[in-house]
DNA sequence: CTGAAAGCGCTTACAG
DNA sequence: CTGAAAGCGCTTACAG
């Protein structure tokens, strides 16, 4: 562990070899206009010919300042995170904040110690996109130190928070209508966790649309999972070897739909065609896969963008009132569910 | 940008509240044997009474240790690339390091920049996915601040470095000998960047399995381009629309394979039958793309987990030769060049 | 326009 | 087993 750490070229250093105070090399280093041209040049020079790299964890002990922001999210396996995490990325770097990356695996545990080391490293902010079963807790600890939150995707309803996410119950209702359209009554929904805030309001989408075509809900076709590709695989399975399975199945993500696709094959069944299937997220995969899944946007590089540009605002207006930003989300109609099912010849 | 900041409790109120000195605090703190168990209790819980959060930036300054590690990757869209970053992250968890993340989208600027900005933070080491074009000035800036390096998958030939990766000659060949074995004669090789380390040696890997089977180069059918699926789309056209196209089509990674396959469909082609398709990488959408993609793996995850441990290594025997680890690529027979090309009815 | 001095919150010889 | 003191590399009033 231990190394003979090499003796770097320190401000000290520069300043003498300009030949003027440590105070005029920092304000010169910084562009400073109380220090004068003759001054500036003759300080970056030396910083040039000397090597000099700044210290940025000394300059922040100091100032009290830090250009480091933390982004925690569950999974980098799911291009939907992924996209969201781009969509920061880019943001932050415009900001020439430094991010410090952390994957909870959807485990609390490891939420709060990725939230202890970002506190340890006194981040400007953490954007958060919360592990199932997060107490509010977590994010009062945040707080607490003055480190600013954002929390996107999933929310928490007992604690006020910044926030930026979709509206997943219009969501729902898109997606549940669409199949309505095309013929079908008998729509399942599979995945997702029921104690998330997206499942919530994606439910309670499902409902309403169903609600409106008169249709009853049927819990047995309703059934929780995880939220990774294995979910769609098992639950696909069991939702169609019900006595009475589904014609349709609403997806709580495009994982979850492309496995349970994947699986649909393997029973010898045509995804899109005996069954129809909608998912929710709008990831890659779902564009490349045959058949072209139909999926309700949920726009995640927005979404990753618009958090830093609420952290900001925050970083920059402490006081103000915490803002929750919903986007509107978007059917996109592609092959998944493209024929009306009374035009199958095997169903009634 | 200036906000007041929260006066945070420091490691001197411990002190005092527990009735020890800052020194015998600090040692508590971090369990040293020397000081009694009684004290230890004490100052442990005083840290809870008072909300004490460790303050990493100002313990790093002093003791010039830094348990933050940098990860520079060219793009974060690209699955194969997120793999390799999980396959890192969870060893860097292990040895509860931080991880500064950084993208380049493929720009030597942009790159420069990352790193400078982590010199800046003083990293212990950079996992360095290098941008094409990368020069080795680069990474002798890196070394000369006595931080660590180690390349992932693209290497620099003109200056010594860690490094791990795959075999990619053999890739070639494996990808190349299995077309040959489905009785293709016409072989393209389309998409990658020729001055990438990666790119060299599939290209190798394609003329030594051609040559070996009598078979003449055609510079005509082999293409270069980007890593993305666009090239995939343009480069598969440019190549079926040659006087004389090939019946099958090694492309530098997955991606491109799917852009190429997504537009051979455009063309109302099958890819898989009319033309064969390899791809290199085995990133999860070619397992669920139809058809399935056959490609040669490079096992991303272990590529990451192994760049966390030669970059731990260095960091604990600063002064051992640098050592490059190149694994060995597999071939996944899936179903994109499943058919015999002697059996296809339409062709000679 | 420039400089001397204090201090950010820790760690670490050194002394007892 | 414990403490007083110096110092890591910066920034920032304050004074001139």
């Amino acid at each position: 562990m231990k190394r003979s750490k090499p003796n770097h070229v320190t401000l000290q250093q520069v300043a003498k070899h300009a030949g003027v105070s440590l105070t005029t090399a920092s304000f010169a280093l910084r562009g400073s206009p109380n220090i004068s041209q003759p001054t500036i040049k003759r300080v970056l020079s030396s910083i040039k010919q000397l090597g000099y790299v700044y210290d940025r964890g000394a300059a922040n002990l100091r100032s009290k300042d830090n250009s480091t922001v933390g982004f925690i999210l569950a999974d980098l396996a799911n291009p939907f995170y992924t996209e969201i995490l781009i969509g920061a990325h880019q943001e932050l770097n415009k900001l020439k904040k430094t991010v410090i990356l952390g994957t909870t695996f959807e485990s609390c545990e490891t939420q709060d110690l990725l939230i202890s080391t970002m506190l340890e490293h006194r981040v400007a902010g953490i954007i958060l996109f919360v592990a199932p079963g997060t107490q509010s807790e977590s994010l009062a600890r945040i707080k607490n130190m003055g480190i600013h939150v954002v929390l996107i995707s999933r929310r928490l309803t007992d604690i006020q928070h910044d926030y930026i996410g979709i509206d997943n119950e219009t969501g729902g209702i898109l997606a549940v209508e669409h199949l309505l359209k095309k013929g079908h009554r008998r729509i399942a929904f599979i995945g997702g966790i029921p104690e998330m805030y997206p499942w919530q309001g994606r439910r309670r989408g499902y409902e309403k649309a169903l609600h409106a075509a008169g249709i009853e809900i049927d819990e047995s076709i309703i059934m929780e999972g995880m939220c990774d590709r294995e979910c769609g695989n098992e639950l696909i399975r069991r939702v169609m070897n019900l006595p009475n399975p589904p014609t349709a199945v609403f997806c709580f993500n495009d994982t979850i739909a492309i496995g349970a696709m994947l699986e649909l094959r393997e029973m010898g069944l045509t995804p899109g065609h005996d069954v129809a299937i909608v998912g929710f997220d709008d990831i890659p995969e779902g564009r490349a896969f045959s058949p072209k899944l139909t999926t309700v946007s949920e726009f995640p590089r927005i979404i990753g963008a618009k958090a830093v540009n609420i952290l900001q605002t925050r970083i920059e207006t402490p006081d103000i009132e915490t803002q929750a930003i919903v986007l509107d989300p978007e059917l996109i109609v592609r092959e998944s569910c493209s024929y009306k099912i009374d035009l199958l010849p095997h169903k009634g």
